[in-house]
DNA sequence: GCTAGCATGTAAACGGTTACATGATTAG
DNA sequence: CTAATCATGTAACCGTTTACATGCTAGC
């Protein structure tokens, strides 16, 4: 998911690493803390992968290190597409990462490729699955006897419905807009 | 938070491996699977850590592998107690950690411990952060250009809207429960 | 005969966390 | 003068994913 929104956000413009890392931590930063370990050896993959490109800046004044401008190459925008168009299984049944993937949707040009993906996780939303149901039949929020365990069930069925609603609406004007 | 699963499940009775998974599976499976290779070697580490013992089942017929009865030890249990009563930042901020929790949060003896991390996650959805907020101010919904980011945002705030109440309601019954 | 479920595990590769390492500039 | 912000990176450790490995029982 660090990958992709490396990927994603110099789809917009080239970017020094820290600015990237400023852009991610607005993300997702709330959440779950970005760490420059996990940051400036992920740009390393994607630079010996070809997906990016460094150039190092002109020192305007004498900084500490020299700031590297970092830019998506041709290929590295077709891996985002691609990540965007194939997601795996877990990008979609996962909260977070759904939402990384949301974020930078809009870099998909086809607008029923965007569809797919909305559709794949309304589809996932509205399967019978996980703790909402014991089998096949949902479980009762008055059965559920952990006072815990019912305001899970309680809030994921809240956080359910808000989202299948948005995804509905949204499919609606995709295809309208078609 | 696997290991705080596996803490979790045993301290309602002993189990088997096999059968921990599947309760696994159940509470969080449907976002992400379990693998066996993450679920054998935290059952491992946990044994090493003296947290369970684990004793071989008498053969009640010619099965492939013996099974393992896993039992919590009482050093295990005070594990599973300071997780919960000293949980990371992390585990207060990002949802998933959060839940998982949760699940697990009714093996606190005392309700004024159980109520201090619902408070907790209270104060985190309460303060002005994230992408909800540009700087200090909320970030209109409208002001956001991007259909899929200004999805998020609707998301974002209607599941943090259920979350909130819930936690308001619940931290009420418990004070009023002394 | 085959698939699904029961039942346990290991090993390589990968990625993230935590801590370390350095050094300049700007605002209080 | 001190803290925050700018700015980049490395190394040890840890846990997860993915793939491999084995073998029994029950139902179709």
């Amino acid at each position: 998911m660090l990958t992709l929104a490396i990927l994603g956000f110099l789809a917009e413009r080239p970017m020094h690493a820290y600015e990237l890392r400023k852009q991610i931590s607005e993300l997702t930063g709330h959440t779950r803390p970005l760490s420059d370990g996990a940051l400036y050896p992920a740009i390393n993959r994607l630079e010996k992968a070809g997906h990016i490109e460094r150039r190092p800046e002109a020192p305007t004044s004498g900084r500490g290190p020299t700031r590297q401008v970092l830019t998506l190459t041709a290929t590295g925008r077709a891996e985002l597409r691609r990540r965007l168009s194939e997601p795996a299984e877990v990008e979609i049944t996962d909260g977070a990462s759904f939402f990384t993937l949301l974020a930078f949707l809009s870099h998909l040009p086809e607008p029923a490729d965007q569809a797919r993906l909305l559709q794949r996780r309304l589809d996932f939303l509205t399967a019978p699955a996980g703790f909402f149901y014991s089998g096949d039949t949902p479980l009762r929020i008055a059965d559920v006897e952990d006072r815990y365990r019912r305001g899970m069930l309680v809030m994921a069925r809240a956080t359910s419905r808000a989202e299948r609603q948005w995804l509905t609406e949204t499919l609606a004007e995709l295809t309208n807009c078609d």
